[in-house]
DNA sequence: AGCTAAATGCACAGCGGTGTGCAAGTATGG
DNA sequence: CCATACTTGCACACCGCTGTGCATTTAGCT
């Protein structure tokens, strides 16, 4: 019987993965089309529809556990990438690359998000734009950042040219688009010479995960 | 009698303004919800859905109607902007200038074609990407401009800030978003030291229209 | 092997949007 | 003032998506 509420936690091998494939399909789906018919997602997970009902009650549950798994994701690579000592140019450099797979693997939920159907995301993500945002104030204080723009506007354009690189169709003369290149644009965005963004970006690569 | 195919062109001065109210109302409410009702954007307009359809046949008509008032909007403004001689910053700033009025009005349908249901709106704003490239290449190559990205994928960069900067929701402290601040920060991204792209805006400027 | 979680395949009701038909009103412009 | 372009307010059929119920089969675990 798989009327009423979902199994909390799904117990048979089968139905694990089978929630995992749904999840993958509806990421993959959703990036295509934020209005895909759960039909649609579940077919490509190679389910019926109704398995995936099983499993998520509704489309918008389903949402749901895919925004919470964009968030731990985020969550663990920012604590990952957090360094305090570090200069504004460098703190930047290492948070965006440090967010990037995820933001490659979840962007699906970005363009969501701009329907306005999914305000829950954007909320959802305020907390690293603000983030940026007062690594952008401390540049500016001490001078390394242009003060062109009011730091909040500067961190939502950092935000675009970032999504802007990841959404590129890779031109043809461009090896791979890498979050090296969407981090050095966005060093560069802020006002950076950009030898000097190139070199801050190669550093903090350099120096991997360390802080 | 209103069946059938929709009059070429309103006689009545009722039905020209209820034309362009209409296609006001579209503009202003699939800005908020790429998917509302043509109801609802009937309703906003002041006219019951009925009345809709005997201007437009159809959504899709709708929205092309829309997208051609932005195209021909757009062409004059760059035609207006266009200044064969200038140097590559001069030249970017007065496309940016001049195309931001356009953008402003018709920011939603950039929404709509990101929801990539409107490819058609995609092509419609290749041109003027395209423009920006090969600025920015004649820009590359006479060193104004940074080598850090392959000018297509700058290009893209660039329309982002611009978008963000348009859709930002004008923080606190700041005055107000213009069309200034959105050349500025396109200028710096491109790779040009903050104060110099102040002073090539100001130019612009001042300048007017005047080539 | 057998208990049972889970998947499948229907079928069905409900909803909201679309596009059309028609008859009756309203106001515009000649 | 009066013909007629246009608007209104119904009505209706159609469609696709959602969410649920239930009987049946498949497959995991012990």
């Amino acid at each position: 019987m798989m009327t009423g509420s979902p199994p909390r936690l799904p117990q048979r091998s089968h139905a694990r993965s089978n929630r995992a494939r749904i999840l993958t399909a509806a990421r993959e789906e959703l990036g295509r089309d934020p209005d895909v018919s759960l039909d649609e997602i579940a077919r490509a997970a190679g389910v019926v529809r109704r398995t995936l009902y099983g499993h998520f009650p509704n489309r918008e549950a389903l949402i749901d556990a895919l925004a919470a798994e964009a968030k731990q994701s985020l969550e663990e690579a920012l604590t990952a990438a957090r360094c305090p000592g570090a200069d504004p140019p460098t703190a930047l450099a290492r948070l965006i690359l440090a967010s990037w797979a995820v933001g490659d693997r979840y962007r699906m939920l970005i363009s969501l998000h701009r329907t306005r159907t999914e305000e829950r995301i954007r909320v959802a993500l305020a907390p690293t734009r603000a983030e940026v945002t007062s690594i952008l104030e401390r540049g500016q204080r001490d001078g390394t950042f242009a003060g062109h723009l009011p730091a909040p506007v500067l961190a939502l354009a950092a935000e675009s040219v970032a999504l802007a690189v990841l959404e590129s169709e890779t031109p043809a003369d461009w090896s791979d688009p890498t979050g090296e290149a969407a981090a050095t644009a966005v060093l560069i965005a802020a006002g950076i010479d950009p030898a000097s963004a190139r070199r801050y970006v190669h550093t903090v690569l350099k120096e991997d995960t360390q802080c």
